[in-house]
DNA sequence: GTCTATAAGGCGATAGAC
DNA sequence: GTCTATCGCCTTATAGAC
């Protein structure tokens, strides 16, 4: 391993979890367990660390995602499917939903947003979504209301796991366990709003 | 307006923008249009500031709600009552959100979780549950993950407001707009979710 | 490429005059 | 109570030896 993968490996660790302002270089110096001055020698200074990770990493959230999900024929197969690809790549990575937050969320700093990579969603999901939505097999909502709804339901109990964990007292074992066991629930409820009434 | 009110009001402002780490003392004190050594004189250090505020903030945002659902009497109105109460808040405050995931995940300091006022959700909202499930009136859902649904559903879309607004390439207003649409729109997926099929 | 030492500035906090 | 001035630490970043 590369003095250099070193790094890489260390500060996306403490970036992931702690975000821009909490990490801080001698903490991802002593993880890579290399000298501070090498973090500079080789990425210059943090913010230019932070880009390279942060792009390394956001590519990950959504990676093979957009050809997998041709596959699917109907536009509901295609969102039961991105819910158990997304629980998959969450359970990986529980850190990076509260770390994409919180880049966006910085202030004066909002050309990260740019990065990320939503193009497989206006290219797929919507299309998908108003040639099912012609032929009947689904139920008529609003697509981008919709989108976000299930990004939602999908991500946010990552975001507040240290809050689930505290309250409901369980551990990292049981958090995974109960986020295995959503995926079906979530499956379900999209089937429930987009299945069609039957007009009998 | 005395010196004690300015100056939780200018740090209102900035922790709930820019999270604890991001804030800065000095940031505060402009704000308040008075000295940075006011704020030590007044809560002592940055840490007991954020404690004052912290607390009295996350108050807001379930206020008397606890009360006011007890009057709805079904679980699906319940719930609908309870999302249209949150946008209202979300509307006024659309940083609490982000202001209360960064505070939770925080490294090492989870006591703040416990501040979190959830009490009414047991009481009011699992009771309401189970009732109307045995008499029929909703269909067969896990309570804890429905509730987590619709609490991330709800608040999702203020955590990413952001990269909403670059996106989609709206302002302000727009998106305000999108969110009062967004009500009526989440409602009717609880709807659909827990109205029981007709077996004919 | 890797280290030690240190610069330079920002930040929270305090002393002390008024 | 309010201000100015400043302390002391922490953090990023660099200089320079090896």
């Amino acid at each position: 391993m590369t003095t250099e993968e070193k790094i890489i490996k260390a500060a996306e660790e403490v970036f992931i979890e702690q975000g821009y302002d909490g990490a801080r270089m001698q903490e991802i110096a002593d993880r890579a367990e290399i000298n501070k001055a090498m973090l500079h020698y080789y990425f210059r200074s943090k913010d230019m660390l932070f880009e390279k990770i942060f792009e390394e990493k956001v590519k990950v959230l959504f990676p093979v995602m957009g050809e997998q999900m041709k596959s699917h024929k109907g536009f509901i197969d295609k969102v039961c499917f991105f819910i158990e690809q997304y629980y998959e790549i969450l359970t990986k990575y529980p850190f990076m939903p509260f770390f994409v937050i919180s880049t966006i969320n910085r202030k004066d700093d909002k050309h990260f947003i740019e990065k990320l990579p939503f193009g497989f969603i206006k290219e797929i999901f919507f299309e998908s979504f108003f040639s099912d939505l012609q032929s009947g097999k689904i139920r008529e909502v609003n697509p981008f209301q919709f989108a976000i709804s299930v990004m939602g339901m999908s991500v946010f109990p990552f975001l507040t796991r240290p809050a689930m964990k505290k309250l409901i007292g369980i551990n990292d074992e049981q958090f995974q366990l109960l986020m295995q066991q959503r995926i079906d629930e979530l499956k379900n409820y999209v089937r429930l709003i987009l299945t069609p009434t039957n007009h009998a």
